[in-house]
DNA sequence: AGTTAGCACTCTAGATATCAGACTGCCAGC
DNA sequence: GCTGGCAGTCTGATATCTAGAGTGCTAACT
């Protein structure tokens, strides 16, 4: 929507852009309609509330700001927000104290994904006091390290698949016939010979003999193992770690329930995020998505910070954080920065070149 | 509370007793307090509303209904459901289609646990029409199967631990110095040797020389073995499946956003399912908590339907619904119990004996 | 004793009215 | 181009009223 309103850098006055950071830092505290005569008593502009009064309806008449009901103050709109975000804002880093905690906080935990994943969601909700999400990375092609099947009764066994980057996937396998240990065994040396260091894609178009000639057991096996190893790719899309969803929740854009509602179910459903996130993937940099942006009106009342993090090509995830539209960017926007950033390393570490 | 007010069984008169069934069965569907005329205009009683007002008025002496006013009709209490679903209530089957749907649905799934969990929390709610809730199963002191060390890249390898019933776990090792896969191999083979078939206890406990004797990088991957196998026996704990709470949220019960967020809280932070699922688990057949009792008075307006699963002693969860006090609770019951069942079948299809 | 009709009484939810307060928009003068 | 002043508008809070639903009680009935 809007796309020919575009928000150039010299659209606005100065006078103009000092006003609408006024208000929306303002509005971002009181979550009321900001008035002319609180932003000439807020902000350094030396003129009368009439004054600002025109200018308000100028910035309104452009599109940044508008009224709940005449003779209320204004509130910004999603074009006012991405010209906050864009122009006016002052990007911060994230203090010094609080780096070091949290690289404490991560370098005390076990090396393991999912405590990773709970962590980051927790410290990019505490940071910016919004809700965090995150998304396991998702291997790009990722390569088989090793597969193992083992007999866990007659007819059924386990498959156990690990990837190069350390991602283990397993399933259950029901056989007709009852198979024991040793021809599992046998089974898994020759699979882990011809597969071993290939890609799922590799695999699938194998034209080795050896690999096409298989049969029954070895087949269903490969079968299985090719599965997993898409899965392994495709994990992004099933598992999103959250955490501080009251922190949004408790806002008083959402005492009325039904905007309470919609949101639960947005994370809930996860059709949205789903549809979002693989956008994220392939960007770089903080992404800002401000009430819906891009289609989805449903929304209108949430805002998502948003950055790829990992290695580009190899294993990528996405995290950020939802709140309010009206939520503090900039310490959203230092928060998500920085634990990107973090995790990047920590991957780097985890990946690093080992062929 | 309330340890002095049981519901024994000819506390209530016959007629006292159609009465608070008729008002109670009326509440779940309106949601609105029910007045002496409403319940002689459904009940099969022949008596005037006068008789009926006495009788309310009784049953409100005996702590069953309350009056959010004066004059307005009468809504139960807590004790009221608790006689309304011991007593009163008539237990249904989930009908033979709705069966055959679900185990359908089961056994067109691949073999794997979190599908499964997740299949069982989506069809809870359905059914139930209130929130589905599923803990995976936990094994109950289980036993070493498999272990494997494989190397990621210098100093990092990964461990993973496959256990009698099928369960993987794994983590990520970081060594001092860089280890190379033969050698990993070699420890591997030597720990397996030693801990086969044996549980967390077992191993933890033995005096077995080569196992006290054990050194340096050895000894560091028992130790990850052991806490591996504790996490594996604490899994209830952590990951919790869940499905349909916005069939809760959607309760005018729920509009106000105070409670509403009472809900979403109590899920995200599970201080309180965790208090509560270990109970259940050590409990046979359906329990049912009406408006938090047993000291959780901060959920006043909401009721599970647990039932624990599994096969007692080897592995078992806890499996439900969590509604609105005012629930169906029949059909809820109905659906736990068949999905309980379901899941021991399956359990036991995996977990037959194999030793 | 148990049941019932009748009636006065109570309490709520919703409608209506009123009013102070907060802003705006505009005009005329600086 | 800016500003003071002022009329006009809209909200939200508060008060008042009313219809309706439902109770509890009493006195009569079986």
């Amino acid at each position: 929507m809007a796309g020919n309103e575009s928000t150039t850098r010299d659209e606005l006055t100065l006078r103009q852009r000092e006003i609408l950071r006024t208000l929306i830092q303002s509005y971002v505290d009181t979550a009321a309609p900001i008035g002319s005569h609180t932003i000439q008593k807020l902000s350094a502009l030396d003129v009368s509330s009439a004054t600002i009064r025109n200018e308000l309806a100028a910035l309104e008449e452009l599109g940044y700001l508008e009224q709940p009901h005449t003779s209320a103050g204004r509130i910004p709109t999603v074009k006012g927000y991405r010209c906050f975000v864009e122009q006016l804002m002052q990007q911060v880093e994230l203090p010094v104290v609080e780096q070091r905690m949290i690289n404490h906080q991560f370098h005390q935990l076990r090396p393991a994904w999912d405590q990773w994943m709970r962590l980051t969601a927790a410290v990019l909700a505490h940071k910016s006091e919004a809700a965090g999400l995150v998304t396991p990375p998702r291997a790009f092609n990722s390569r088989l390290k090793h597969l193992e099947t083992i007999s866990i009764r007659d007819t059924v066994c386990l498959l156990i698949v690990v990837l190069q980057d350390g991602n283990v996937r397993q399933e259950m396998l029901v056989t007709e016939s009852a198979v024991d240990q040793d021809t599992l065994s046998r089974i898994s040396n020759k699979l882990n010979a011809l597969l071993r260091n290939r890609s799922v894609r590799e695999i699938e178009s194998s034209t080795n003999p050896e690999v096409t000639g298989l049969q029954d057991l070895e087949r269903d096996v490969l079968q299985h193992v090719i599965y997993l190893m898409q899965q392994a790719d495709q994990r992004t899309l099933r598992e999103i770690y959250r955490d501080g969803l009251d922190n949004v929740l408790r806002q008083p854009e959402f005492v009325d329930s039904d905007k309470f509602r919609q949101i639960v179910e947005l994370l809930e459903h996860r059709t949205f995020l789903e549809e979002v996130l693989p956008r994220i993937l392939n960007a770089s940099g903080v992404q800002i998505i401000i009430g819906g942006e891009g289609g989805h009106e449903a929304i209108e009342d949430v805002a998502f910070v948003l950055s790829p993090y990992g290695i580009k090509g190899q294993a990528s995830g996405v995290l950020g954080v939802m709140g309010p539209t009206r939520m503090q960017y900039a310490r959203a926007i230092s928060a998500v920065q920085y634990i990107a950033r973090l995790m990047d390393n920590l991957m780097a570490e985890m990946y690093a070149t080992n062929t």
